[in-house]
DNA sequence: AAACCGGGGAG
DNA sequence: CTCCCAGGTTT
């Protein structure tokens, strides 16, 4: 017989079970979407969940279930409203492969989302995590979930040096998740083993004197916390020049939406580049708006700088105030354009960047001409 | 298998 | 500053 890569004493396993389950009954934090165990409202924390702490989901979960209180209410809102109600969480493709969903299981479901995991795996946004959340919490189906936190738990309790952040060796944590999961609380279990990976077995300095596994890992039993999980290493990010344009034309300035897909998509910003070589800023500029939109700007002055960092490089921008001067708007880029007041900027989603720009208008003399 | 896709909090 | 997170999709 093939000996199994994960091997745990059936013993050991249920005394694990045993001990989370004791540990997340009395401990579990309230959050506002454990309320409940309606499969739409765990679907939608689960996917602002992803890549996000619990922290910052929290005020946007309860906004957006004010707004979209039943699934009926997203399907038929439109994208560029579901945008706004993500605006600053970040990945947001998100939010719109769910809206996308939300369509999906109205037209096809009646409204409701499938109680498997091969139905809820064929809706877009919806992978392997999110499958096992919802199937396990919602309709308690023996699915466990592997998520950052998990990984890192088991990477400890077993003491196994398989980097945790390796996509090739994904399979190997799933086996141990699986391995342990309990199959008579599998949603219990699994938010119990993620709310053990976010309050006490943390990245660096898990409190494991509170650990109600403590007895059974291996690393704190041999004194080598500190040297799991193994990861591999990240490479370093680039760092990317831009330019960015406040376009006046009378007291309104030019705002552009993003392609729908891609980096940021369907958001709105402020025309600008990322600037390649070291020519002079101003014409470039100039002729790079005219590429984008058509029309001819006057660049005024450089108003000030902004940073920002994103997960695979980094952004230093100088932003420029400038003025109309010709021509008729001509997208080649941006899928739409828009005159605003500064002040309706907050009727737009845009991306963190934007938000880091607009308030320079304040400190202005005068902005028009 | 690897790249792409945001933003924020902790240390 | 660096690190990492209740991942999924695309290439």
């Amino acid at each position: 017989m093939k000996k199994s890569a994960v091997d745990i004493k059936k013993n050991t396993i249920q005394k694990i079970q045993k001990s989370l389950a004791r540990w997340y009954q009395k401990n579990r934090l309230d959050l506002p979407w454990r309320k409940t165990d309606d499969p739409y409202r765990v679907w939608i924390s689960e996917v602002m969940l992803q890549q996000t702490r619990i922290e910052t989901v929290i005020p946007y979960y309860n906004r957006f279930m004010d707004k979209y209180p039943e699934i009926k209410f997203l399907a038929e809102s439109d994208l560029q409203s579901v945008l706004k109600i993500w605006e600053g969480l970040g990945y947001y493709a998100r939010a719109r492969n769910m809206h996308k969903a939300a369509q999906i299981i109205c037209e096809k479901f009646q409204g409701r989302l499938p109680d498997t995991r091969e139905g809820l795996l064929k809706l877009p946004g919806i992978g392997e995590y999110i499958s096992a959340a919802i199937a396990s919490i919602s309709f308690r189906i023996p699915a466990a979930v592997v998520d950052g936190n998990v990984k890192r738990v088991l990477a400890r309790l077993f003491m196994d040096s398989t980097p945790t952040n390796d996509t090739g060796r994904k399979n190997l944590f799933e086996s141990y998740a699986a391995k342990l999961l309990d199959q008579d609380q599998p949603g219990d279990f699994n938010q119990a083993v993620m709310e053990l990976g976010q309050r006490i077995c943390r990245p660096g300095n898990p409190i494991c004197s509170d650990c109600p596994v403590q007895e059974f890992c291996k690393v704190f039993q041999t004194n080598r916390i500190d040297q799991y999980p193994v990861r591999v290493d990240r490479k370093s990010v680039p760092l990317k020049k831009m330019n960015y344009a406040i376009v006046f034309q009378g007291k309104k300035c030019l705002l552009l939406r993003r392609p729908a897909k891609g980096l940021l998509g369907g958001l709105w910003e402020l025309p600008g580049y990322e600037q390649h070589h070291r020519t002079a800023p101003g014409k470039q500029l100039e002729n790079m708006i005219c590429r984008m939109t058509g029309i001819r700007i006057r660049v005024e002055e450089k108003i000030g700088t902004v940073s920002h960092a994103y997960t695979h490089f980094k952004v230093a921008a100088n932003v420029y105030l400038c003025f109309y001067k010709s021509g008729e708007i001509c997208l080649n880029g941006p899928t739409e354009h828009q005159w605003i007041l500064p002040a309706e900027i907050h009727h737009y989603p845009c991306h963190k960047l934007i938000h880091k720009i607009f308030p320079m208008l304040h400190g202005l003399a005068n902005q028009d001409e």
